[in-house]
DNA sequence: CGATTTTTGAGGTGCGCACCTCAAAACTTG
DNA sequence: CAAGTTTTGAGGTGCGCACCTCAAAAATCG
């Protein structure tokens, strides 16, 4: 039979009383105590229940997502995702909710995040882009006691929080890899497109993929980064004159998650020239030019697993627990037509 | 305040005893109550406590990996992960197990499965190559009421067992795509290699593998499959024949888990020649080999995943609940120098 | 109709722990 | 040493549910 918390008491020598304070670090405890309980633990092999400690404490966890505001596929997909965890967790006393708020200036960003509260929330996931404020006030809201991860952004790691997500330098990397081998021993040039390159995982993508495609590549050559900032006329400005200025273009990499504006813009003026194509994040849009053959990979990070793996890392931390490593490490997955797998 | 079964009783109008009936399915109740409860349950959106569920049965879950007696790396890797989620999940009243048996005869395995009883084990996860007494032995197990799992084998799929692992014909077709484009236009032969190709997976792999290059990469010919059964001198010998008889060999792709003995007689033979190799699995020694650029890339299921996906499966049918299937599909990788990640 | 069977209700107990109170014991300190 | 402070013990309550018993009510049957 698993020993409980009167076996341990026992075992110490203390009352239950004492057991309890040590088990959850009530002031008033001698030294001496606290290492006999702790030695008896050890000894009987003592392990709390957590059925028990949940009912007893009879406690509702909340969490948020605090995610931009923006109608990227990508970030939809999230937000399904999310959604799911909300129902499968309900049944576990947590409340998981989705803010979306606008990223641009940080110091809304920071304003926001300065007035959530101990005791109205128990952590916070955020994804947002790196800037001072932002990073500011994460630090002070895990001093207030909410436990906060840094979500899928290109934030400076902080060392209070926890990150979920790919290194994207190692998924520039690796788009670089298959970019280089895809295309083969044929020269020419590479064409990156991004959203922005203000973004730290933009920058460390393109860094990734540059360092590979010079070491590994000589006979390429990645052109500048273009820009589209989002707007569906420059990219296509400013895709056509790359694609005219370089004729010898033979791929296309698209740093960001939303590939279909830039895509398009590649489709439309290069009609029927055969271009390598690699993007970042399975959507609905990607998964479809995977299927019809107009991307040949994509370079993505499981928006279920992640979503997954920032409550169970939210959980643990409000539990004084150790998350699991091994099992919260976001791969970086590498999706051909071939692996796209579907429900 | 999250309603209760005292609340769901008196929004049902009915007794406490009333509800419990209903709730796990006792005898003795009649249709309109049931009803009756099952709308109020809707009305007031009730949601069981498991916490609390878990404490009032008390009981504790027993699940066992039963597992081929092998020396295989990737067999190891497996077990090191069962022993990981043994750790982490005897807390949660769950004892977890692993035998390894010899798969060599059927008989044999199914006399083994026909012992494990309903009343000493609530679910097994079973890793045992294709045939019609195992199949039939896990069948009469699940009458029995133990649930079952076809563990990452090369089992004809089973209706009333779940399934952990990948969808091996893809998984051979990713491997062919990688292989056709990692080599580019150059026209030449692929040699395939296998422990053995009576097993399930390595045939599924094959087909995978050949309606790839077979209708995208007609420059390429994948040779006819070589099996090693394990030995290192047949391997070597066989594979030096291979090399020696198709000095147009441009790329070897090995099927199996078990990529050192293969790969190590390739290289034997080989020495400096440029090959594109394709394996399996992620091991120390493919890691390694990825490391060292020997290997281009490797197919893998993660381990971890599959063991923890297989017990809240085994979990979630003991307690008469539907999986999150989204959760538990395992994602066919593709692992290159890249985005091989550590901990 | 009464006799039998089925269905429902009332109530209790315990799972393992958190959290609380109050008093007793053990240390400090001047 | 007394007065204060800190540490420990004893004991109780409740979290939400499963599981049990026994009696009462309702439905079924001959």
């Amino acid at each position: 039979m698993r020993p409980t918390t009167k076996d341990l008491a026992e075992a110490a020598g203390v009352s239950l009383a004492t057991v309890d304070r040590v088990l959850n670090e009530r002031p008033n405890v001698s030294n001496k105590v606290a290492t006999k309980v702790a030695e008896a633990i050890e000894r009987i092999g003592f392990v709390r229940n957590p059925a028990a400690v949940a009912l007893a404490r009879n406690k509702t966890y909340r969490f948020r997502f605090v995610l931009p505001k923006s109608g990227d596929q990508y970030l939809a997909e999230l937000i399904a995702r999310v959604t799911e965890a909300k129902d499968a967790l309900r049944a576990d006393s947590t409340e998981v909710e989705v803010a979306q708020i606008a990223m641009g200036d940080p110091h809304q960003v920071a304003k926001y995040l300065t007035c959530i509260d101990h005791d109205a929330m128990d952590g916070v996931a955020v994804m947002a882009p790196e800037s001072p404020q932002v990073r500011d006030a994460l630090v002070r809201l895990v001093e207030r006691g909410v436990k906060a991860v840094q979500f899928l952004s290109g934030q400076e790691r902080l060392e209070s929080a926890d990150y979920v997500g790919v290194d994207n330098f190692a998924a520039g990397a690796t788009a670089g890899k298959i970019a280089g081998r895809f295309i083969g021993g044929q020269p020419g040039k590479i064409m990156v497109v991004a959203e922005t390159m203000m973004a730290l995982d933009s920058i460390q993508r393109r860094l990734g993929f540059d360092s590979i495609i010079n070491a590994q590549f000589p006979h390429l050559e990645s052109l500048p980064s273009l820009e589209t900032y989002g707007d569906e006329k420059r990219a296509d400005l400013i895709i056509q004159r790359t694609l005219q200025h370089n004729p010898d273009t033979v791929a296309v990499y698209v740093l960001s998650s939303e590939a279909r504006v830039p895509l398009t813009a590649v489709w439309n003026t290069q009609g029927a020239r055969a271009l390598t194509v690699i993007a970042h994040e399975r959507t609905p849009f990607s998964e479809q030019a995977l299927m019809d053959e107009r991307i040949d990979a994509v370079i993505a990070q499981d928006p279920g697993h992640a979503v997954r793996s920032a409550l169970r890392i939210m959980r643990a931390r409000s539990d004084h627990r150790e998350p699991l490593a091994s099992q919260e490490r976001i791969r970086i997955e590498v999706l051909l037509k071939e692996n796209l797998q579907f429900e």
